[in-house]
DNA sequence: GTGTAGAAGGAAAATCTTTCTGTTGCAAGT
DNA sequence: ACTTGCAACAGAAAGATTTTCCTTCTACAC
């Protein structure tokens, strides 16, 4: 696979700033890295139509909307078929508390983390997870006690 | 601990918006939640200085920034004394590589999430990590297949 | 040398958004 | 019924983004 967008000193200085901050202005950006806005603006623009830049969010605390427990799902399955895996990526997308769903290589299939407001609405989930997917081997949930560092921002 | 923010439905609605595109125009989340722009940028600007929404940032796509390799790495350590947590906590906020790390509750003490170019960075991270961080028990390397899922937007 | 094409930057204007002002309407409490 | 407080609205001002057009620089051909 040969990478189709090669960016740049500056390239990477803009996305370096945006991914910490996307409220930044284009004035204060264009400071920041050396040029005007203009020409930052279109390396923006450019990124986000190769889909360099995916998209923009806003991030929240999760403690401060009552969504403070994480926790960490590793699963191996029993069947590895096409079929049960597609079945389990729908469901996966289905359900809104599961934020990350990784497939991974080795002992565990799958690992999940699940954003919950308490331990009984994780229960809750488990028991319709547990009921809606088959064949599952070993389900293993790990609660998180700290978040000791989570950051969207690539080391580019 | 009881919350100190209440979002009604309103706010809610406008989270849930503007977690998944912070691109929007006050005047499109204005319309969506059937409001006029005004009380929406109010209820956005109580909500930052809450500290409910923590931050705007651009997302990136990793494959296309040439960091497509994910790995877990679950640690447990031989030390659990304050000083260890704390030396510990330091080394995982001063190397870019780590994008997650949780503190765990069970067998295994913490789970990192690291983003590198490939395999052979993933070693040189590897060396670095065991080489700063002192009585390491145990530390198993999990690589990612393939992103099922993975998104900011909390289930609001 | 000279000419040309393509890429990247910049200035300024047009357009659109955000932010602020003052005002109105509604609901709860007296 | 009257006040009080909150949340909404309309419209204006301030500020940001986006567009247009122009200049510069480099590489390559003649």
């Amino acid at each position: 696979m040969t990478r189709s967008f090669e960016p740049d000193a500056t390239d990477r200085a803009i996305l370096r700033l945006i991914q910490k901050d996307a409220a930044l202005s284009l004035a204060d950006i264009a400071k920041e890295v050396g040029l005007t806005p203009t020409p930052c603006w279109k390396r923006i623009r450019k990124m986000e139509q190769e889909g360099v830049i995916t998209g923009r969010v806003v991030l929240l605390d999760p403690e401060k909307v009552g969504l403070g427990v994480s926790v960490f799902v590793a699963i191996e399955t029993g069947d590895h078929s096409a079929p049960w895996i597609e079945a389990f990526a729908t469901t996966v997308a289905k359900m809104p508390e599961i934020v990350e769903c990784w497939r991974l290589g080795g002992d565990v299939d799958y690992l999940l983390r699940v954003v919950v407001p308490d331990m009984q609405a994780f229960d809750s989930f488990y028991r319709r997870l547990t009921a809606q997917v088959p064949s599952l081997r070993k389900v293993t949930s790990r609660f998180a006690m700290e978040r000791v560092k989570s950051t969207t921002a690539l080391p580019i």
